[in-house]
RNA sequence: UGGGGUGUCGCCAAGUGGUAAGGCCCGGGGUUUUGAUCCCCGUAUGCGCAGGUUCGAAUCCUGCCACCCCAGCCA
């Protein structure tokens, strides 16, 4: 992974509001907390990072970045033994680094806690509030009741308090096997509010925990955790998801039954959807597990680490952040807005040829064996990135789509008969097709102006077109990939467990012979690129042998606008 | 048909009673040795709908409509 060498030439937009920061405002102007402010960041380690918890990341880590003595703590929520990973801690801790963001020394784990949410859940039995239940899983359904008819009692509901703290001792101790008892909140079984219809506190899991390891065979579930791990760590801003919002009621009851010294304030906001991917852990997951992709971090998923992979620079994700804005509204955030960052921030990266199809092109009127140097700007716009000398010569790569045999109307490039610009070198005309049996152009062969070195006549005419190319003896050989969209359909999540049928079939395009510049040799992987008329690429670092290049974005391409 | 939310341009999103920001996309034009970049210009008499209050309403009130979330011992 190489710097952001593009990034720091671009200029981020200056910091959005939006209704979370402007509830912060006034509480810090009301002096609440003590004008402190604590947000946080909880993953759990049970899959990599995308894009929407880059959303997150933003949001929480921004605001500690933004406010005066504020700070952002990475905690990892790990009360679920039997799904989470140390693999997923180390590739989260990754993630957000990347992104730009630092936790300092604020790292923790809600499994850090448990033995103080214990203890809360001893108390809550002492206040009467808390009792462990007997029925299965499936009986707990029952009683729950719908959404439209209040529940039942549990008939372990009136245990004693000293039955209570008993069998939840014993419980601890792993007297009771797995989905034998519950301890549950004693709140209202009729509440309108089903997560407040004496919800799960504890179930018994004899599990191998990444981190306690034996140490527990019971665990909390995440609505009695949360609230108590933002508690204990004095989190003054609780930041979530929509679908949280009903859960609101539960965090207050336990912090405000408990009276906890500290009582963070929960607010939700509506999570990131891109059209043409998926988003949620679930179908991700899916993916890797099938093996539609190569893995989390493949180049087409939206994973942090894939959009890194893919060339992504993380001045372009926080660019993406910012734009998308934070509301409450449900939303789908269009690919373009996200290629846009990107391209924003790539304007800045050096330029290159590259033939990715190649198509043989001779020059027969060019000295045989002669090879010259031409000069070609690094950037066009920024001459102090410098020059380097391109090898010409008679024999050519140069891009099959350069190329028609019968050009239509608006089609500036080569065809029969045409003059175009090979880009920093010479005019040439297309004289003749070279085809096999087939009927397959093998080889164009053209002629060169020699007066038009370096790309100008001095007779003032112009060519249309100007395309590029590389000398054939001088080409370094790679593998180009070329991604699309992951998912021919805007809304692939719509089409429920079937939306692998819904993946795009050329979502991944290998272009095998691909025929380089020469200063492209041993480029160094993360390394970006303009591949001058193509695209941003970058340089794969998991492949070896051959260089492989991955397509981050194409150009903006007009072209293929007025082909449509 | 219980509860909780949300509706401003194709997609996002400002707007917090004083007469609809901005971005992406799209369209038009200019510069250009990348059909790139860059630069201009254009795009909601209209804010889910219908009433009402007001000198004045996207903002307040009433009633509808549409969409999203919730019945894991997941988070």
């Amino acid at each position: 992974m190489t710097d952001d060498r593009t990034s720091e030439q671009a200029s981020e937009s200056p910091q959005a509001s939006n209704f979370i920061r402007q509830i912060i405002d006034a509480d810090v102007a009301a002096g609440k907390n003590g004008g402190k402010v604590v947000t946080r960041f909880p993953p759990e380690p049970n899959g990599y990072l995308h894009i929407g918890h880059a959303k997150s990341i933003c949001l929480n880590f921004g605001i500690a970045r933004d406010y005066d003595g504020a700070v952002c703590h990475l905690r990892f929520d790990d009360t679920n033994p039997t799904k989470e990973d140390l693999e997923f801690v180390e590739a989260i801790k990754t993630d957000v680094a990347w992104l730009g963001f630092d936790w300092q020394q604020n790292l923790f784990h809600s499994s850090d806690y448990f033995e103080q949410i214990y203890q809360f859940a001893i108390k809550l039995i002492e206040l009467g509030k808390a009792y462990v239940c007997d029925l299965s899983a499936e009986e707990v359904r029952e009683y729950r009741g719908t959404l439209t008819e209040p529940g039942r009692n549990s008939p372990w509901r009136d245990r004693s308090v000293e039955e209570n703290l008993d069998l939840l001792e014993r419980m601890r101790s792993g007297e009771f096997a797995d989905g034998s008892r519950l301890l549950r909140a004693k709140i209202d079984m009729a509440s309108p509010n089903i997560n407040m219809r004496d919800p799960a506190l504890y179930r018994v899991k004899h599990a191998t925990h990444p981190i306690t390891g034996d140490a527990w065979c019971i665990y909390p579930m995440y609505d009695f955790s949360h609230c108590l791990s933002d508690a204990i760590e004095g989190v003054t801003h609780s930041l979530c998801t929509l679908e949280f919002e009903d859960h609101r009621p539960l965090y207050d009851w336990v912090l405000d039954t408990l009276n906890t010294e500290h009582h963070p304030q929960q607010i939700e906001f509506s999570r990131l959807n891109l059209d043409y991917t998926v988003m949620s852990k679930r179908k991700l997951q899916t993916l890797v597990a099938e093996q539609k992709v190569s893995g989390w971090d493949d180049p087409r998923m939206p994973t942090i680490s894939g959009l890194r992979r893919r060339g992504y620079t993380a001045a372009a994700i926080r660019e993406f952040c910012q734009r998308i804005g934070v509301t409450r509204h449900d939303n789908v955030i269009e690919m373009g807005v996200l290629e846009s960052c990107i391209r924003e921030d790539l304007e800045a990266a050096p330029r290159v040829l590259g033939v990715i199809n190649p198509l043989k092109l001779l020059i027969t009127n060019y000295p045989a064996e002669q090879v010259e140097y031409l000069t070609a700007q690094n950037h066009p716009q920024y001459p102090e990135m410098g020059s380097r000398e391109l090898p010409f010569s008679g024999e050519l790569w140069v891009e099959r789509d350069d190329f028609m045999e019968e050009p239509p109307k608006k089609f500036f490039r080569l065809g029969p008969g045409r003059e175009v610009r090979l880009r920093y070198g010479y005019y040439i005309t297309c004289t003749d097709v070279i085809k096999d049996a087939d009927g397959e152009i093998t080889e164009i062969h053209c002629t060169y102006d020699p007066a038009t070195r370096g790309g100008s006549s001095p007779d003032g005419r112009k060519v249309k077109g100007t395309i590029h190319w590389v000398s054939v003896a001088h080409a370094v050989d790679a593998e180009v990939r070329l991604y699309d969209r992951l998912f021919s359909e805007p809304n692939p999540a719509a089409a429920g467990d079937d939306f692998l049928q819904l993946l795009n079939p050329d979502s991944l395009q290998v272009m095998a012979n691909a025929k380089l510049e020469p200063s492209l040799a041993g480029a160094e992987a993360g390394t970006r690129y303009q591949f001058e008329r193509l695209g941003y690429f970058c340089v794969d670092g998991e492949a070896d042998g051959q260089a492989v290049f991955n397509r981050t974005v194409t150009l903006r391409d007009s072209w293929a606008k007025i082909k449509r």
